[in-house]
DNA sequence: CGTGTAAGGAATTCTGACACG
DNA sequence: CGTGTAAGGAATTCTGACACG
């Protein structure tokens, strides 16, 4: 209810594995390239959200097209910026109901 | 897209730890009162969803109340049998609303 | 009843490095 | 470039039990 499931990040790079299928070195190798940037807890324990999963299995699949790590990097701040682009749209359309909604 | 993020049990009992403030005893004996069912991976560690975190933080309220495990569990019980039951309402409009849009 | 704790073991995770290609 | 692996250490988690109340 309060929180954001989703993007919360709590699973262990063990269960990433399950998840992903990715191995260990497969998944921290996407951290050194800043392709996913997990959390890490007090002790240096990575944890990782139900998104970062996803992102991961999406990696994979442009890897095994052949697509290497800084193309995918530059794809995926591409999709960033149109998602922002879109959030801010939403954000304007939002504002403009509630002041019709207000005004008359 | 494909799960649901809220019941996916994913998270350790250090995790857990943090997200509801209980020491590890109080998370297990929870369990032990059947309270909560995590998940346990191939070698027996246990793995809870945020539904057991939010449900963990319930009981840990009903506690502090005075309120005994077995009426938390009856309380529980029932309120999952109401869940159910508008679970089945709904599930009756659908079928109604499929009916007529297809019939007429 | 609900929770703390010491005990000993098993499995996890981390980093830096060498290897292959 | 992307991934496997052996290495050694540090932190996690587990169970069964004794304790207090």
């Amino acid at each position: 209810m309060t929180d954001d499931y989703k993007s919360k990040k709590v699973i262990s790079i063990g269960v990433v594995k399950e998840l992903t299928g990715l191995s260990e070195r497969q998944i921290r190798y996407n951290e050194e390239r800043k392709l996913i940037l997990p959390d890490r807890t007090a002790n240096g324990t990575r944890k990782y959200s139900f998104s970062d999963v996803e992102t991961l299995v999406k990696i994979a699949e442009k890897r095994e097209e052949g697509v290497q790590s800084y193309e995918i990097s530059q794809e995926m701040r591409k999709e960033k910026k149109e998602g922002e682009a879109q959030m801010r749209r939403n954000m304007i359309r939002g504002q403009l109901n509630a002041h019709f909604r207000t005004k008359r």
